[in-house]
DNA sequence: CCCGGTATCCCCCAATTGAGGTATTGAAAG
DNA sequence: CTTTCAATACCTCAATTGGGGGATACCGGG
């Protein structure tokens, strides 16, 4: 299978770059359009050459490799970053993705794996460990409390209190609405909530408002 | 290196509910302590025998094994679900994993993939293909666009903050996903309750809702 | 160089909320 | 008649939230 990949680097070392751009050249079907030391110049740079996949050193002079991928994903997000660092598994790597990075390679990853990295991000991976990978799920899990298909079914009073609660009313308001006590709305609340799965107020508001 | 595993199967096919059990029972350090055939089954028998992994089918004759993720989830969050399913890439998968599954095996898979699922879900893993891999990291990075109607003018920072507000979190799950300190959130809050003119994180949300 | 805005972290304190109970009443269902 | 369920009220305890300060750091424009 043949695969053209236009590549930039962004890499302060100029020996490690130089290994880099030497083994991107030795590579048939890949390119690489540009090379930088700094994130100023890449962010100068890489927009003009919009490569498909950029290795980005995660520690820069200037700004963070982080950083420097958050604004590059703003500008061209078509193009795929791939984070290049010594140490796995730790937030920087983590954080890399949050703001826009689609994977990672080690330095002391070997040539063929680097190549395997750069296939993968190109056909739609997302190459890293497996343990950042169960930190990307689990965070992602967390983001989607999306669900519904059976509600238990709330009484009439509960489906009220519901309503009023997604009306932005405290509890004493009401209990003073309803001309019932304070405690008993806490007591309604806590029925929703069970049978909504929810565990909070604004998370039982958020499932009544679709 | 050895390693004890508790798992429970959850596939209403009684033929490949027996081979699973079978290759479980082959695998040395490998313990099936429950099957279920029904997801209301799996979360009646699973909170009971708290297996280390879940094997869950994707198609259940009740409800989806999604929704019973989802349920498990809540109860037992230290058990991890894998989920067996026949399509891979497609949209069941990736609610699953929002639903809290830590990742996936195929059912025409081999003996030795399957094992390899479970010993890397055990290991703190996540099994799944490289374009699941993708769409996770890329729904996980959207944390960080700044897009949202123009309420007042919040910073960026302080739509993020109410966006996840919005997706029910609490303060120091926001603190955590954002990497920042609990009061931090509570200092962006405050700013975002004044700019709104609204007294609770409910109203803040029912405002950014609509 | 100072100033305003943004983002960060810290302190305190009062109020609210969530979670665990128990208990009574009336109505509906068996 | 007994059981169940909905609605009501009360209690305690821990955690979260809201509101009031203040402080530091960085960055950009005048």
């Amino acid at each position: 299978m043949s695969m053209f990949v236009t590549l930039a680097i962004v890499e302060d070392s100029a020996s490690i770059r130089g290994t880099l751009e030497k083994l991107i050249a030795d590579t048939p079907g890949f390119t690489c359009v540009c090379a930088c030391d700094t994130g100023a110049e890449a962010l100068r740079q890489i927009p003009k050459f919009m490569p498909d996949v950029v290795i980005m050193d995660i520690r820069l002079p200037d700004i963070s490799g982080i950083e420097c991928t958050a604004r590059l994903k703003e500008i061209v997000p078509q193009t795929q970053i791939l984070m290049f660092t010594v140490h796995e598994n730790n937030d920087h790597v983590f954080r890399a993705l949050e703001a826009g990075a689609c994977g990672y390679i080690l330095k002391r990853s070997t040539p063929a794996e680097i190549i395997e990295a750069i296939t993968d991000i190109k056909q739609g991976g997302a190459p890293m460990s497996s343990e950042v990978a169960r930190k990307v799920v689990q965070s992602f899990r967390k983001a989607a409390p999306a669900k519904s298909p059976e509600n238990e079914q709330l009484t009439r009073r509960e489906e009220e209190i519901l309503t009023l609660l997604s009306q932005g009313y405290a509890n004493k308001e009401i209990a003073e609405k309803l001309f019932i006590h304070y405690d008993t709305v806490r007591t309604h609340l806590k029925h929703i909530y069970e049978k909504l799965h929810v565990r909070s107020r604004t998370e039982a508001v958020i499932k009544f408002l679709h």
